[in-house]
DNA sequence: CTTGATTCTGACACTGATGTCACGTTCTAC
DNA sequence: GTAGAACGTGACATCAGTGTCAGAATCAAG
């Protein structure tokens, strides 16, 4: 499919998705005339690249650790080396902590919306 | 307590607390001389304050529901108004998507942490 | 009073993903 | 082959919080 498709089918605008592949996460065929032509696996990559965003990794980290992913189409292609094992443990940590942050501001809003109720 | 004891105590630099002030998130006293006095439940505060930006809240929307939070000395000084609700409840919303998001991330980084486990 | 640590303001830089615009080329369907 | 849609690249802008620096003023202690 070509890069409008995939930007319908996964939501992410066509200017993220060349991003992507400057930055080594996503990979196209071209045509002839150099338009992206992507494969139906590419729909499943952008998701996760969209997921490990949100969850705060930078580029350079989904780069390292998407192929070690298993991917929809077949095992991981690859296997964490030792250095990347211990980033990906900082970043465990982090996320550990992130989602921490995110349940107590949770309850924080909670609490603030439960409270102006009685006034809806 | 001046600036540079809020900012040990809280570990967040003297330039975000300066910040802080500026987008009306923190106030604090001063010195004849100009130097920034804080009370004692300002440290509380900073440390929501960061809760919430780390949460992915913008300082805008933070200082409209800081007066709605029950402090530390203290029930809440104001009750959000139905527009704060409703914002609040997309916030919410947004959160809550995003820790489904970091679960899902941090599986996944699980995944490849545990795959190379056997090579450690 | 003097000295050194702390604080003040203001300005500029950075980061990193994304938006946007310009201008040229390719594709597709008639 | 031609019109219009889709795509290519490159460059610059944006956001929001934070880092950093400069130069001046204040504070606390000797």
């Amino acid at each position: 499919m070509r890069i409008g498709e995939l930007a319908r089918r996964t939501a992410v605008s066509e200017r993220s998705l060349r991003y992507y592949e400057q930055q080594g996460l996503l990979t196209a065929e071209r045509t002839p005339g150099g338009h992206r032509e992507y494969a139906e696996s590419a729909v499943d990559r952008v998701v996760h690249i969209q997921e490990l965003f949100t969850a705060g990794l930078c580029s350079g980290k989904i780069a390292e650790l998407l192929p070690c992913m298993r991917d929809a189409d077949g095992g991981p292609a690859d296997v964490a080396d030792g250095r990347l094992v211990s980033s990906l443990l900082v970043e465990r940590a982090r996320i550990d902590g992130q989602i921490a942050a995110l349940q107590r501001s949770r309850d924080v809003l909670d609490e603030v919306i439960e409270a102006a109720r009685p006034l809806q």
